[in-house]
DNA sequence: AAATGATTGTTGACTTGTCCACGAGTCTAC
DNA sequence: GTAGACTCGTGGACAAGTCAACAATCATTT
């Protein structure tokens, strides 16, 4: 692991996180953890059964018991309309969630995990728990809350495009 | 955007990161971030004629000047070897790389930027830095240097299952 | 020198994600 | 009450990503 700096060598100085060097560019740092993310996670699944990342996705959502109303699951999860229509129909199809019509607007519906749906999420989750814990591990706890607060703020700062703009209008 | 809070409110308490709420699920914030900062990414693209994400990591790899040998360059790409092989084509279709044999090694070979490819790289990261700069700017130089190191943890973490095994073991 | 194991790139097949059109339904303005 | 704008879900089409088999090549072991 000596070839595997822990953190980044002293060729990167404080300040220097300008994009100059690949390790510094964030949106392609944050690309390839997100796959190995998801590699780790597909890993994890496997040990459970054929479930996999979209419709676990979906499953997390409604067992922590955010909402059930479609587009408000839909949204917690983080999925595109149609793959969210065509996957939520492979879990129906699987027996792990039911849906029932919502009175307040005929357009959507309330989604609610099944028993078996419970179950599942009940036996998956500790694992991803753990594989939660596993990451945190190597981080103190104000590494921890200040990782949680710039993911925030990264969030909102990648959903406009106004620095092109501003990039524009000062040629 | 009163909707929006900038910070993760007092309900997460310092310490409360355990991923009982889906904004302190790390995998998942990461997932979502990366979708919005592709979805980012493409949109800075598109104004930049029809290259494609995984076409530009390849070009920037390149435009870097990290490394030339086809395996380098893919595994700092960070690609699967199929989608490398497929869109390296793409790239060389469309004369923005030119690749040339390796003596040392006959499996793999020298990738180069053409002078077009040079030239669509330097219109492009202008673009790119603002949208990096753009991220950066509502944090502060200690939030940064603290999510680089961080990144830098977890992508070794998510590199394996061992915590698998150590929360069978505890059982 | 030969056998064996590992690496690298290509290709096929499939999964997952994105984009869009359309229809049904809701909301707002008049 | 109606028209227009907008939202929500489905389905089609395509792009992007993953997984694995195979062949050629290199490295290691015998």
């Amino acid at each position: 692991m000596g070839k595997q700096p822990q953190v980044l060598d002293c060729a990167l100085k404080e300040g220097a996180y300008d994009g100059s060097d690949l390790r510094t560019l964030l949106a392609f740092q944050i690309y390839q953890l997100s796959s190995k993310l998801a590699a780790q996670g597909r890993a994890v699944l496997a040990r459970h059964g054929s479930i996999n990342l979209p419709q676990w996705r979906i499953i997390r959502v409604l067992g922590m018991g955010v909402d059930n109303a479609s587009n408000e699951v839909r949204i917690a999860a983080g999925i595109d309309k149609g793959q969210f229509s065509r996957t939520l129909e492979t879990l129906i199809d699987a027996g792990l969630v039911r849906t029932e019509p919502l009175a307040s607007d005929r357009r959507t519906f309330a989604i609610h995990l099944t028993a078996e749906g419970r179950a599942l999420h009940d036996e998956i989750a500790p694992d991803l728990q753990a594989r939660h814990n596993h990451l945190l591990k190597g981080l103190s706890p104000a590494q921890v809350r200040t990782l949680f607060i710039v993911l925030e703020k990264l969030s909102e700062s990648a959903a406009d495009l106004e620095f092109l703009d501003a990039a524009r209008s000062n040629r």
